[in-house]
DNA sequence: GTGGTCTAGACCACG
DNA sequence: GTGGTCTAGACCACC
């Protein structure tokens, strides 16, 4: 599985992380029983301080997606896959709730909205890569 | 022009005032050339620390929204409401565009995206108040 | 004597006030023994508040270059042309010395100030109306 | 590079920050890339509060001549001295013409003007420390 | 009355 | 350790 983070993002690095590996186990990229990189492994190709990979791992472990196995590292956990795919749905329709909540808010009318709306998502699927 | 604030969203109390005003410039409630509440009176209405509002207030002047008027207050700049019209625009579509972006990334079919985002839009609006 | 103060600027405008009688003193524009305007009428032309002439008038009299007479207003006072020359010859001293300790300390050559000294030299003498 | 402020000044004190910075990028004594004294070590350097150096850096951060790197300080921006070398010039420029601007106003013969400006530039070269 | 600056110190997120 | 936000309250200049 590819990792990417943008280190300049408002959203925390440690963030990025556990949002890449819930979607990842969540899409299936990252197999139920699997082994996720280690640490220093996946710190290194990010370039980013062990400790904040350490951090996210910590909280994916508490949130029951990842189990550590004494000796091997950390693979995904069984049921994980179920799981990531709630917190998937959830995460993203809180997101969503979030900003047409704001655009609501804002006074700007409601189809110039859901005309932003489209506009943004046709772009960013066709970017997709 | 009615204010309000969540004191525990993760966005900051000046970003929401400065979202707030830029916002009631753009819709037309904060009328070019007049005054804006003073911060001791805003921060009594909306429970905050004067200073939360004269740190917002500072910002929106730096951009060009708030001129100050030496004894007497701030006042709406001059072609503030083209401006905040413009910034509205790109604020909400940056907003969309990144959580759309997010979405995406996390492999969820577009179709779900687009039912998640109609369905949000929906309930929000409704709620409008 | 023609007033002209600059209401966004940085000096307050009291202190603009002050600096121009000053200066229309010392350069013979007001002369001594001579009535100024009143508090009302200045502060009419310069469309400010007649507390900020007030207290302009107020400082300017108690340097001992206005006095104020009983029931007719407030005129130049014996000798406050020397004075008033003086005075000029030290604010624009230590306006100058500022200015240049600041170009100094900012480790631009010193004949990069002196050129950027005459060229604006040249530029506002030129404008001078 | 030595930092050094003026309590007294009528210069703010995160100004006078600001404009070393400025400075200290444009002279090169601060290097592109580099990290900058911290917050809390600045103040204490020049016994000022930590917020006031803060303001000060968050609007550097904010002209592009800083950029914060989470969890390990403020750097020096890239293109940042092209950009200090400017501003330099601009302020220097901006503030020689207000008060020379203000010298003309005065009536004060030009040749007196150059003269003043002459042998204070010399007394301020003099003391350069 | 207005905004502007500064000190003081708390708490938080991040690395 | 770093910076970011917020509260608290002082003092000032200006109108």
């Amino acid at each position: 599985m590819l990792f990417r983070i943008e280190p300049d993002s408002s959203i925390p690095i440690y963030e990025q992380i556990i949002a890449q590996v819930t979607f990842g186990v969540a899409s299936g990229s990252l197999a139920v029983g699997g082994l996720i990189p280690s640490v220093r492994d996946l710190a290194e190709r990010l370039m980013v301080h062990p400790n904040t990979v350490a951090r996210a791992y910590q909280e994916l472990e508490r949130e029951g997606v990842l189990v550590s196995r004494r000796g091997r590292g950390m693979e995904v956990a069984d049921q994980a896959d179920n799981l990531c795919r709630k917190q998937r749905q959830e995460i993203l329709r809180r997101r969503l709730r979030d900003v047409l909540r704001e655009a609501v808010s804002s006074s700007l009318p409601v189809e110039d909205i859901r005309h932003l709306m489209n506009e943004e998502l046709h772009r960013v699927n066709g970017q997709k890569k």
